[in-house]
DNA sequence: AATGCTACCTGGTCGC
DNA sequence: TGCGACCAGGTAGCAT
């Protein structure tokens, strides 16, 4: 499920509703997530507080008062639900349950392609997870040259690339053909292929999709849903994803000529693209 | 080294 | 109504 934006908007409401909190128990129903859990993950954060919530590439970070920080990804299907009381009854696929003196925090995972880890803060650099990251969509050091020499007689797909964590992080399906688009560059393309104008427009568009996506509280595609229960309205504003056979909003192509926007299978994924807009 | 295929899971949808 | 095939926001591990 969430990429960046979606992670981006869980966090900032896990944020607000938890930091400062005091960790009163935890249960944990399965543990068998993409790693299996702590066997002590309950124990361990029992009794500490929750000093910090950040957001690195699609991971949550969740940094307690006892030197040790809880690792979240959401995976395709991960999601946090916030609850005012301890529900007597819980949903299907609730798998971790923290209560806290300010509320209620659950972790709920249909596939469970995600993870809750347990890493010391000390050692965040060098978790395995962590440390494969490449540069966050808006750290200064992400520029065409950044680019260009991450492309450099790269022979995949330029899409591909995208949706690799250790080239930029965050990018996920739906955005890496949202970024393409509005970059002008068609996702079958070469990573070598890549010239100096585009390498900026990709970097560009890369913030500018993500943030507003997140001003937006990201996309709501199937079942993803806020921990406030609200969904995000950036699907609204989709040009390519899921677009098929439809024309995109900056043609004016005769649709009957063009068959508008294309969708191919590029690693197994879904990519949507215009044919006439992008080069 | 880089690339590409498969697996990990559950559930929704579509065609027969 | 049932059943199988296929698809879905992600990533890791293995073979080539």
């Amino acid at each position: 499920m969430p990429e960046l934006p979606e992670v981006e908007t869980i966090k900032n409401t896990v944020k607000n509703a938890f930091d400062g909190a005091i960790i009163l128990r935890a249960e944990v129903y399965q543990p068998k997530l993409r790693h299996l859990m702590d066997r002590d993950f309950a124990a361990k954060i029992s009794g500490a507080r929750i000093e910090k919530t950040e957001r690195i590439a699609k991971y949550m970070l969740m940094k307690l008062s006892n030197g040790l920080t809880i690792i979240w990804h959401f995976g395709m299907s991960g999601k946090i639900r916030i609850e005012s009381t301890r529900p007597t009854i819980l949903q299907k696929h609730d798998h971790v349950v923290i209560e806290t003196d300010k509320g209620i925090l659950i972790y709920n995972d249909t596939r469970r392609f995600g993870l809750v880890d347990i890493c010391p803060t000390e050692n965040l650099a060098k978790n395995p997870n962590l440390s494969v990251l490449g540069l966050d969509p808006w750290d200064a050091n992400l520029d065409k040259t950044y680019v260009l020499k991450k492309f450099k007689n790269k022979k995949v797909a330029v899409k591909l690339a995208l949706l690799d964590q250790s080239i930029i992080c965050g990018i996920g399906n739906i955005y890496a053909s949202e970024i393409l688009y509005r970059a002008l560059i068609l996702p079958q393309r070469a990573c070598e292929s890549v010239t100096a104008d585009e390498a900026e427009r990709i970097v560009k568009f890369t913030r500018e999709v993500l943030s507003e996506s997140i001003a937006a509280g990201g996309s709501t595609i199937h079942d993803y849903k806020r921990p406030d229960g609200d969904i995000g309205y950036f699907q609204e504003k989709h040009c390519v994803y899921n677009k098929e056979g439809k024309r995109c909003p900056n043609c004016t192509c005769r649709l009957e000529k063009t068959g508008g926007i294309q969708k191919i299978v590029q690693g197994g994924r879904s990519t949507f693209y215009c044919p006439v807009r992008q080069k």
